[in-house]
DNA sequence: GCCAACGTTGGC
DNA sequence: GCCAACGTTGGC
């Protein structure tokens, strides 16, 4: 049960997968994370109806695309277990699973993405440690705080 | 395409 | 347990 919701953002390759591809497929098993920090985030912390931020990265305009929410607790990462898979991990057993994920489902595209450029702009009011916008920042899934939540969807452009 | 920053791996 | 080498991430 969730007892308290929390909010995340969660990074993606618009070419691996983007936020219409999770329009398309509704629900989605976030699957290939292979980060431990991002890992514990998924098994130790969320819970099914988390807000989640869609961030595309590696891409012409990273920023913030769309908003989804976990759709299920958090359960072992199957592409593991899969040989044919670039995720499999040789040294994951059923026994004792390495990954872990959540599905996630669609909510809604904004109607223009937020630039990172842009959330950078307010970084005093986010405060410094938010991971988005510190400088070498590889991590996948991070938490973002009702504060940060509620700023960043302020700056979703109005029609 | 470049490259800085970072996490992981593996030799010792 | 250290740390150099390596691979990956991701903005630009």
């Amino acid at each position: 049960m969730n007892i308290r919701k929390r909010y995340w953002l969660m990074k993606s390759e618009p070419t691996v997968f983007s936020i219409d591809d999770l329009e398309r497929a509704g629900i989605e098993p976030w699957d290939g994370v292979r980060n431990y920090q991002a890992r514990n985030f998924m098994k130790r912390a969320m819970h099914t109806g988390d807000g989640i931020l869609f961030y595309h990265s590696n891409t012409q305009l990273p920023g913030i695309y769309g908003i989804a929410e976990v759709a299920s607790e958090s359960y072992p990462d199957p592409t593991q277990f899969n040989r044919t898979s670039t995720y499999f991990d040789g040294k994951a057993t059923h026994e004792e699973p390495r990954w872990y994920l959540v599905d996630i489902r669609f909510v809604r595209k904004l109607p223009q993405p937020i630039p990172l450029k842009t959330i950078r702009l307010h970084t005093d009011a986010l405060g410094e440690d938010f991971p988005l916008i510190r400088k070498g920042n590889r991590l996948s899934v991070m938490p973002v705080t009702a504060a940060q939540w509620k700023i960043l969807l302020s700056l979703e452009p109005s029609l």
